[in-house]
DNA sequence: GTGAAAGCGCTAACAT
DNA sequence: ATGTTAGCGCTTTCAC
C-alpha cells in the first residue's frame, strides 16, 4: 500500500494525496475528506523511509544517557520519551557508561540515524566550542549545564537545576539545625560533574559559616552507585572518621552510607544526621525517610524536549534552572 | 556526502562503491582498499533512509515497555540497548501505561517505524492468535510469556523466570520457616499479569501445605507501584488483619508494605516476615535487607534480543525460562 | 569484475 | 485546486 495506490483508489494525482499527507492549504475540502477517508479505511501509512530520504533528515530525536545504571534517570527517560512520541518525532536512546564521552557519541547517532536533534541526559561540564563543533543538529542538556566557563552563554541550551546553590541550601540546613562536623560524600571532587559542583557547594556553606575543610570528612567514590558508596562510607567509619551529619550528593549514595552508618552502630539521625539530593521516590519508604532536596524529573524531561524543539525552529539558545522541593524526612535532627 | 561522490573520488561506478559497502565478494581487491580507504577519510556514512528505502526495511529493533515506572526494567532496557546496538541495529523504544495494549502500539510501531523486530518489556499473558496477527514481524516477550493457553507453543517466543513456580518456592520458604499465617501483597488476582500467576503460586504452596486461603490475607493495590502498595497493607492493618509473613510479588511492593508494617508498630522480622521477588539492587540497603528471589535481569535482556535476532534469520519459536537465585536478607525469620 | 539504469515511495517545484 | 515530473541516495538486476 503506497501513495500511488492511495492515488488511484481516489482518481487523484499522488501529489494530491501528498498535500492531504501533509496537511497543505490547498486542496478542496471534498478532495481532503474523501482522500483522509481512503488513507483510513485503506490502513495505509507512508513510507518513512522515503519520507526522510527526500526531507534528508528522519524525523528522530536523540538520547545519549550517561551513567546507565542511575535510577534518577528513569522518570526523565519516561517524561522525554513521551513529549518526543507526542510530537511526532521517534526517539533513539543510546546509553553509555560514566566513562564515554556522549558528545563523540552524539555525533555518531546524528549522522547514522540522521538525527533532527539531541538531548544529553548527564554529561560533562565543561565542553569546550571545539569539542561542539563537530554536532551539527541542536542540542539540549538536561540535568546539567556548562558551568566551567568553557562556553560562551549563548552556545548552550539546558534544564537543570543549581547544583551548587542547591548543595550550599542543604548543607545550610545542616547548619542551622547546629551540626558543626558536617561530612560530604561525594563521586569525585574534580570531574567536573554535578559531583564536583555539589562539593563545591559543600565547601562554599562550610566557608559561608566559618566551618573549616575538613579531608576527613570529604568522603569520594569511584561512581555514582549505591555499592561503593557503601564502602566509601564504612571504610572511612572504620578509619574512625566522626561526624553529626552527612551531605551526600545523591539520593541513591545516601542510601549506600546509611547502611555504612547503621553496621557501624551508629543510628540515623541521632547519631548522624543524613541529607541529600534527588528526590527519589522510593528514599520516601526507607527507614528513616531520606530528607532529600527533590528535583522535578518529569519537568526536567519535558522542558529539555520543549527547548530542544524550539531550537530546531531556529530560536536561540537557553538555559533554564529549575527548583527543588525540600523534603523532609526523618534521617536529619537538630542538634540545637 | 554521497555514494556519488565516493565514486567519482575513486574513479568508479556507484554500483562498485556499493558493493564494497555491504561487503560484496565480486570486487577487486585492489578496488576494495581503494575505495575502503577514500570512504575511511573523506568520513562518508552511508544515508540510511536511502537503504532503508529500497530495503523496504529499516535496521531497526521497537522495544515497548509497559508498566512505565517499573524500577525493575531499568537493568532489562540497559541490557536490551547494548544488545541492540551491539548488533547494529537501532532500538525504538516506547514506552505505555499498564492499560494500554502492547500489541497495538507494537503494531503501529512496526508500521511506522518500519521495525525488523520488536520486543515487549511487560505484558499481558493471554494473547490470542487473532490479537497477534497483526503483527508481521518476529517478537520476542521479555519477563513473561504466555500461560492461559490461549496460544500455541510453537506461536510464541519469550524469555522469563517461571512465575508460579518461583512464587511457590518463596512461599514454601516462609512455610518451611514455620509461618502459618502467610499474606499476599499482589496487584491483582485475575488481571492474567505476573501478578496472577505469582499469586497462584501462593495458592498452590498454600494448598501444599494444607494452609486455608483467607481473603484477609490477600492484599490487592490497583498497580505495582511502591505507593499504592504501602497504602493497601496500611489499610487492610489499620482492619486488623494479622500475619507473620507476607509475600510480596515484587521488591518495590514489598518495600512500600515494610513501610506499612514499621508505621503499625510491627517489626520486620520479629513480628512478620517480608519476602519478595525481583531483587533490586536497592532492596540490598535497606533495613531490614530484603529476602527476595533474584531476577537475572541482564540475562533476560541479553537473551531476547539474542532470541529475536534468530527469529529474525527464520529460525523457529522458543521459550527460555530463567532460573532466579534467592537472597536472603534480615527480613525473614524463623518461627520454629 | 565493472558499469548503466531501473526503481524503492515520497516531496516539491513547476505547469496548468 | 490539481497534475506532471524530477530527484532524494541507495541497491540490484542485467549487460558487458
Amino acid at each position: 500500500m503506497t501513495i500511488k495506490d492511495i492515488a488511484k483508489l481516489c482518481g487523484v494525482s499522488i501529489s494530491t494525496v501528498s498535500r492531504v499527507l501533509n496537511d497543505r492549504p490547498d486542496v478542496s475540502e471534498e478532495n481532503r475528506r474523501r482522500i483522509m477517508a481512503v488513507i483510513q479505511s485503506s490502513n495505509y501509512i507512508p513510507n518513512n523511509s522515503a519520507r526522510d530520504l527526500v526531507k534528508t533528515k528522519a524525523d528522530a530525536i536523540g538520547l545519549v544517557v550517561r551513567g546507565v545504571s542511575n535510577p534518577f534517570y528513569t522518570d526523565i527517560i519516561q517524561a522525554i520519551e513521551s513529549a518526543i512520541t507526542a510530537a511526532g518525532y521517534t526517539m533513539v536512546m543510546q546509553q553509555i557508561g560514566s566513562s564515554d564521552d556522549e558528545v563523540k557519541c552524539g555525533a555518531m547517532m546524528e549522522r547514522d540515524k540522521r538525527l533532527q536533534g539531541l538531548i544529553f541526559l548527564g554529561g560533562r561540564y565543561d565542553y569546550t566550542p571545539g569539542e561542539l563543533a563537530v554536532l551539527n543538529v541542536p542540542f539540549v542538556c538536561c540535568s546539567y549545564t556548562n558551568s566551567y566557563g568553557t562556553l560562551p552563554e549563548d552556545a548552550y541550551s539546558s534544564v537543570s537545576i543549581a547544583d551548587q546553590e542547591e548543595a550550599f541550601r542543604a548543607v545550610e540546613e545542616l547548619y542551622r539545625l547546629g551540626h558543626r562536623r558536617i561530612a560530604a560524600l561525594v563521586s569525585r571532587t574534580d570531574d567536573r560533574s554535578v559531583s564536583q559542583l555539589r562539593y563545591q557547594g559543600y565547601v562554599r556553606a562550610l566557608e559561608a559559616h566559618g566551618l573549616p575543610l575538613d579531608p576527613e570528612l570529604v568522603i569520594t567514590t569511584e561512581s555514582f552507585d549505591i555499592g561503593p558508596a557503601y564502602e566509601a562510607v564504612a571504610r572511612r567509619l572504620g578509619e574512625g572518621a566522626s561526624f553529626t551529619a552527612l551531605f551526600a550528593i545523591a539520593d541513591h549514595m545516601a542510601m549506600g552510607a546509611m547502611r555504612a552508618l547503621r553496621e557501624a552502630g551508629l543510628r540515623v539521625p541521632e547519631d548522624c544526621s543524613v541529607m541529600a539530593i534527588d528526590g527519589l521516590e522510593v528514599t520516601e519508604y526507607i527507614h528513616p525517610a531520606l530528607t532529600t532536596l527533590c528535583q522535578p524529573m518529569a519537568e526536567l524531561g519535558r522542558r529539555s524536549v520543549e527547548l530542544l524543539l524550539q531550537r530546531m525552529q531556529g530560536e536561540p539558545h537557553c538555559r533554564q534552572t529549575l527548583p527543588t522541593v525540600l523534603r523532609r524526612g526523618a534521617s536529619v535532627c537538630s542538634r540545637n
